[in-house]
DNA sequence: GTCTATAGCAGGATAGAC
DNA sequence: GTCTATCCTGCTATAGAC
C-alpha cells in the first residue's frame, strides 16, 4: 500500500507542510494555495481530504501536535524514571531540555512551541486539545515528581504558578527568538540553546527556593 | 479646533480602534472594514489618513505604543528614584507592577503586552520600534539599577538572560491569560494580578540569587 | 483520488461627488 | 475631509472531467 515515490501520501504531505506554515504564520496568514503548493499537490486536495481549511488546522493538532506532545512528556518521564526520586533540578532540566534540546530536531521543537504559544495567546477550537492533552497532563505529572523535593509548606497554587513560570521561559525563549537574539547579540545555535537550558534550570531552581547555592559554574 | 462631539477626530478614533483590534487579533485577521466600522467613520478614511492598512499598523506603534512604553519606563523610573539605591526586589516589583497593575487600565496594559508579544513572536516592520524604543532602553535601564545590588561576579550575559526571564513571565502572564486561567482555576481579577506580582517578584529574586530567604508571607 | 476550471465572495484600494 | 460606489485581486470551496 506504500506509494513508490520518495514522499508519503498527499494527505500526509499536506499535514506536514500545513503544520510548518501554520506554526510560522498562524492560521489566517496561510492560504490553502500556499499549503498545496508546498505539499506538491492540487488546490482541491485539502477540501477533498479534510473538508475545509479550518478542519485541516484541527487535524494538524490531532494528528501531529498532540502525539508529539505525548512523546515529549514520555521523554521527560523516561529521563526521570532512571532515578528513583528525581531532584527538582533533574525535573526542571528534563523539561527545559525537552523543549530546547530534546529528541527532535530544533525546527520541530520550535514548530511545536510556536503552535502552542499561538493557541495560548489566541485560543481557537484547538485550544481544548492543547489544554487537555498536553498542558494539563504535563502540569499534573510535573507536580507529582516535584512535590517530594519541595518544602512541605508550598501550596498547590504556588506550585502551579512556579511551573507556569518555568513553562513561560521555555516557550518565550522559543517563540521570541528574534528578540532574544537581538537583545543578547548571540546566534540561536546549539551552544546557545545549551546555555539557555543551564540558565533556565538555575533560575527556576532558585525561583523554586531550592537552589544549590550557585557554585556549579 | 475641538470637535463638538464626544469623541476626537476620525483619525484619532481610527488609531484607537485599530490598536484594540490589532492587539486582539493581529494584523491579518483584522479588516479595514472592521476598523472603520468600530471607529464610526468611512471605509475610505484609513487610506485617506494613513495611505494604507500597513502604514496604519505602523502608526499605531509610533503614535500609541511607543509613547506608552515610554510612560511605563518613566513610571518604573519614578518608583525607583524615591530610593537612592533601590534593592533588586524593588526593581523587579516596579517592573512587574508596571505591566500587571501599573498606572493604566488593565485593558490598556493587556493591549500593550499583546502587541509587544506579537511583534516578538513574528516581527514585522514595527519590530525595530519595539526593540529600539522600548526593549533596548528598558533592559539597559534595568541593568543599571540592578547591577549594584547583585553579586559582582554576575556577567553581563547572565544578567541579560535573567532580565529576559523576568520579561518572559510578565508577558506570558498577560498574553496567555486563557491558559493561565484554565490551569490555575482562578479569575484574572485584581486579586489575582496582585498575587501574580508577588509571585514574579519572589520567583525572580530567588532566580537572581538574591532572595530574602522566604519569610515574607 | 487527482486534476482543471470556475463560481462566489471578501479583501484593500481608489475615483470622484459633495 | 468625508462620503458612496466600484474596481480588482486573491481567497475558499465546489463541479465535473479524467
Amino acid at each position: 500500500m506504500r506509494k513508490k515515490n520518495k514522499n508519503e501520501f498527499p494527505k500526509e504531505r499536506i499535514l506536514n507542510e500545513a503544520e510548518v506554515l501554520f506554526a510560522q504564520k498562524g492560521f489566517h496568514e496561510v492560504t490553502v494555495r500556499e499549503i498545496t503548493k508546498a505539499a506538491k499537490c492540487n488546490l482541491a486536495a485539502i477540501n477533498y481530504h479534510f473538508g475545509n481549511k479550518e478542519n485541516l488546522y484541527l487535524e494538524v493538532f490531532r494528528a501531529r501536535w498532540v502525539p508529539r506532545a505525548r512523546r515529549i512528556r514520555e521523554h521527560v518521564g523516561k529521563s526521570l524514571s532512571a532515578q528513583d526520586s528525581p531532584s527538582p533540578q533533574a525535573v526542571i532540566k528534563a523539561l527545559a531540555q525537552a523543549f530546547l534540546e530534546g529528541p527532535m530536531s530544533d525546527e520541530e521543537r520550535k514548530r511545536h512551541s510556536q503552535l502552542m504559544a499561538r493557541e495560548m495567546a489566541r485560543p481557537t477550537a484547538a485550544f481544548d486539545l492543547v489544554a487537555e492533552q498536553a498542558m494539563g497532563p504535563l502540569m499534573k505529572e510535573l507536580a507529582e515528581v516535584l512535590r517530594p523535593g519541595l518544602p512541605d509548606k508550598m501550596g498547590e497554587d504556588r506550585l502551579m504558578l512556579n511551573m507556569l513560570s518555568v513553562l513561560a521561559m521555555v516557550l518565550y525563549f522559543n517563540f521570541a527568538r528574534v528578540a532574544v537574539t537581538r537583545m543578547t547579540g548571540r546566534e540561536y545555535d546549539h551552544a546557545f540553546r545549551r546555555r539557555l537550558v543551564e540558565h533556565i534550570v538555575e533560575f527556576s531552581l532558585n525561583g523554586l527556593g531550592v537552589g544549590e547555592k550557585e557554585g556549579d559554574r
